[in-house]
RNA sequence: GGAGUGGUAGUUCAGUUGGUUAGAAUAUCGGCCUGUCACGCCGAGGGUCGCGGGUUCGAGUCCCGUCCACUCCGCCA
């Protein structure tokens, strides 16, 4: 017989006889009588145990935590007993039978916010107990199961790729695994199944899903494990719109779904180079109502070579961020400015506060001020529409750097003023650049991956403008994070052969590594392309929680490694000469 | 690989310019309280001050190294 849950228990089962199991939240004897706060998943009800009840000596014995099974009947308490500050409703149950299913050592938790991360990792158990942990779980249940019903729904077809698989030369470090069968030959865990739904394209299976989890050797952060989960997606005979559609409406239904949410669509579009001159940013945080202004036109003809020399060079820019009211920053809230930007290598932050934004140059409170003439200032002045108490911040060079630290600073501006808008921006990012050209190896590297299509009609257009080429990649962006990237793949070995070939991937390397694709592009593969998305990030911010390791139950920390079981830790050394592995010692 | 913040009781933290016996809250244990709900009151136990070295008459406090946690840069096709 199943017992009820303590947030099953309501006003209309008053006099009802019920059963609930949970654990003790927090024991307390008062005027003879004891009160026991009983927990589970869904709730917390208050027992009272009365001293002539056959419970009482049992009751007696309870400690927090403690998981017990507790029959009684429910009653309304008196409404004179109600106060707002009353944490367990207004229903109590009258114990009957008090059952200790299993004692509890005392808790070395606080059991609440309060607790460090890493003792909550090592008793991630217990953690996990407390609601705002079990509300993490569940939505993360909760979003599994809306995307299950919403491709079941709409036709596509749920797949598994293997685990162990082939180490890939490009991307993230592979996490390896020793082959006993094969001395000195290894496996790699799956960084993402991408080439695997590619084969399924070419197989005939022509809408592949899967919740797959990923590895990636690389260091943490807030939203990044080396083990994350994917929701993987691809389909044939598509163009990017079609992906970006069925995607958007998986979105769009999951968030219905989990939070009631409707969001509004169609999701807006913007170009990478668009996000980046505007925001400063490839995954624009559309919350923020202010934009990135390029002021190079009115600077060109200044003495100041600050802001002159970058206004003259094509490949640089002078970006201006218009902070509303910021004009009340103290020198030192704008110096913590400079030494945020230089993280991001940042020279300086020229900066303006507009005093008087009709008195002109005279209005203004500026170490640059002496710089300006009334030419540059009312231009400015007129392209980012600055109003009296303003603050403007102005960063200069290379487009790229300056766009991303200047773009980190409308976020950062953003927040310490809180300006965000309540809800939800997601936006799409598209025309992505085809290669970044990397200084350290000399050579272009794939900004997605080397199967993404370029826009370019043939191999020999993109091998032609290589730097200057466009990928038909896109991403989609909710609240300023990345949750999901895809793009339209090669479908013809010729492109694919070219790509190769400008990423340094000489032909036999691309046979060795990529050997099986090259073939299997051969068959008549159907065009096809797809996305992926990274589902700890949404279910952390459907949760509203800034790190993804809140709706991982089990998580790892920084130095990726598990307090709760020690994992990674030695083996002996009959397991390592099995798998043919000698450990060189770290000197 | 780099930068920052932190590491003191089971837990969360305080600890002054280096100075007697390292404190609080909470948790635990005992006692009191006739409806409590962050209840309240009284009492008790509980510390390798992350670890190693150095400076000093004397180090939780200063210096060097190291480990761990978190945030960020690099990295993450």
């Amino acid at each position: 017989m199943r017992s009820h849950l303590c947030g099953e228990i309501n006003e209309t089962m008053d006099g009802q006889s019920v059963t609930l199991c949970g654990w003790v939240d927090r024991r307390r004897d008062l005027g003879g009588l004891i009160f026991v706060g009983l927990r589970d998943n869904a709730g917390i009800v208050q027992v009272v145990v009365e001293p002539e009840s056959d419970a009482f000596a049992d009751a007696e014995r309870l400690r927090n935590e403690y998981c017990v099974r507790i029959k009684g009947k429910v009653r309304l308490r008196p409404e004179s007993q109600w106060n707002d500050s009353m944490a367990t409703g207004k229903i109590e149950l009258v114990a009957e039978d008090v059952e200790t299913l299993n004692a509890s050592a005392p808790i070395p938790l606080l059991m609440n916010d309060d607790d460090g991360e890493e003792v909550r990792l090592r008793y991630r158990y217990l953690d996990l107990r407390r609601p705002r942990m079990q509300r993490n779980m569940r939505i993360r249940s909760k979003l599994n199961q809306a995307i299950h019903k919403h491709l079941d729904g709409n036709g596509f077809n749920e797949f598994e790729t293997p685990i162990l698989t082939k180490a890939t030369p490009e991307g993230a470090r592979d996490y390896l695994v020793p082959s006993r069968v094969h001395a000195g030959q290894f496996y790699a865990l799956p960084q993402s199944p991408q080439l695997f739904k590619q084969l399924l394209m070419m197989a005939g299976m022509d809408r592949y899903y899967q919740i797959a989890r990923c590895f990636r050797d690389e260091d943490l952060r807030a939203d990044r494990q080396p083990e994350f989960t994917q929701l993987d997606m691809e389909m044939s005979f598509v163009e990017e719109s079609d992906v970006q559609n069925a995607a958007e409406g998986l979105v769009h239904a999951v968030f219905k779904d989990v939070l009631d949410v409707e969001l509004p669509r169609p999701f807006p579009h913007m170009t990478w180079h668009d996000a980046l001159e505007q925001y400063g940013s490839d995954k624009p945080d559309l919350r923020y109502p202010m934009q990135l202004h390029s002021v190079d036109e009115h600077v060109k003809h200044l003495e100041f070579r600050v802001f002159s020399d970058p206004a003259n060079n094509e490949e640089h820019r002078v970006a201006v961020l218009r902070v509303p009211g910021g004009a009340q920053f103290s020198r030192k809230q704008i110096d913590e400015y400079t030494s945020f930007v230089a993280r991001y290598g940042a020279k300086g932050l020229a900066w303006i506060k507009v005093n008087d934004a009709a008195a002109g140059i005279e209005g203004l409170q500026s170490p640059v001020a002496k710089f300006l003439d009334d030419k540059a200032w009312s231009g400015i002045a007129e392209q980012t529409q600055v109003e009296s108490g303003d603050l403007l911040l102005f960063g200069a060079g290379e487009w790229l750097q300056t766009s991303t630290f200047m773009g980190h600073l409308l976020v950062r501006c953003g927040q310490d003023l809180e300006l965000a808008a309540e809800g939800w921006a997601p936006l799409w990012v598209t025309d992505f650049p085809m290669f970044e050209w990397d200084e350290e190896s000399g050579r272009y590297t794939a900004m997605h991956h080397p199967f993404t299509a370029p826009r370019s009609d043939s191999a020999e257009a993109l091998k032609a403008n290589a730097g200057k080429a466009l990928s038909k990649g896109y991403d989609i962006v909710l609240n300023g994070a990345e949750i999901g990237g895809g793009s339209i793949r090669i479908h013809n070995p010729e492109m694919q052969a070219a790509v190769f070939e400008l990423l340094g991937i000489g032909e036999e390397e691309a046979q060795a590594k990529f050997g099986f694709l090259l073939e299997a592009l051969k068959y008549g593969c159907p065009p096809h392309g797809g996305i992926a998305f990274g589902l700890d990030r949404v279910a952390a911010l459907m949760a509203g929680e800034p790190s993804i390791r809140d709706v991982i139950a089990f998580p790892k920390t920084t130095t990726a490694q598990c307090p709760l079981t020690d994992a990674p830790s030695p083996i002996v050394d009959a397991q390592l000469k099995e798998l043919h592995i000698g450990v060189v010692s770290k000197s």
